[in-house]
DNA sequence: CAAACCTTGTTTCCGTGGAATCTATGAGTT
DNA sequence: AACTCATAGATTCCACGGAAACAAGGTTTG
């Protein structure tokens, strides 16, 4: 029988650590937070991306991101752009200097995570828990489903 | 190769949902919040508990563990007693109805717990993930100490 | 096509937690 | 003992993110 509640706690608390970590190399050695760089990340990699699309991938609300995005903005990183299919939302892109901002963050951002995961565990343990993590998501979609809200 | 940025991304989203998930079930069937229990089982766990180990463990400020002792103490769940080692610290304890309340959310919390991982992953997928998990705290550990800060 | 409903985004308000500051106590040095 | 420095905790201030209310556009149904 596994400890779920122990599995819980280190499962937390790593990611507590890792979070504060990375974003604390990233003030230090980029131009963005680590909340910044994940919105501008789903950005990039989304065709016509709206707000939307970034709450859904990053499991957080469309009020919240609709206001980091106001920062990324004010920050001269990304723009708002009429979407010309739906009048009720703006198509996000990032600027040049948001994807050279992106760019140099990027490399700051593997660089530590490598330092903190990928150096840590063999090539065969980050295998397993890439697909364990996986398929914890997985799970999760559908038991949403039957969540009420 | 591992996909770190890929794997980061699971890791977190994973865990800010199963946060909510588990946080919304307790509300619901339990008179405690994820926040509160989480500190009441540090509590219930350490002998002469003071908020610096309460913070310790759960790897956040000292400053926010004494807010949430102050609202727990409001609930009557807690209570702060002079610590006669030290008198700049309280020994803070459970009362009676928060033992109560401890006992009671936290089977609704492993019940969740259960749902969400124990029945997902296999027996030796669980303790691969556990063994991984309580690597990557160690090496954090570590590492924590050449961080200046 | 109108009415009802749903979707998307913004804004307001509020609770939470962090950083910094302040107080009190303890430990170490002279 | 007096002074200095470190530690524990509380408090103040602030930034961030969620919930709810709102606005506006889209979709569905009769």
């Amino acid at each position: 029988m596994a400890d779920l509640p122990q599995l819980y706690n280190d499962l937390v608390r790593f990611e507590t650590e890792l979070w504060n970590a990375v974003d604390a190399r990233l003030r230090k050695d980029s131009d963005l937070t680590l909340a910044r760089l994940e919105t501008m990340r789903v950005i990039a990699g989304h065709n016509d991306c709206r707000v939307f699309d970034i709450a859904d991938e990053l499991s957080v609300t469309v009020g919240g991101i609709s206001k980091i995005v106001d920062r990324i903005e004010a920050a001269g990183h990304c723009r708002r752009r009429a979407n010309p299919e739906d009048r009720r939302s703006s198509i996000i892109e990032l600027t040049p200097p948001g994807r050279k901002a992106l760019t140099e963050a990027t490399v700051v951002f593997e660089d530590e995570l490598e330092l903190r995961i990928g150096s840590v565990l063999s090539e065969s343990a980050l295998k397993q828990l890439g697909a364990a993590l996986s398929k914890l998501r997985a799970a999760q979609r559908l038991t949403r489903k039957t969540d009420q809200r």
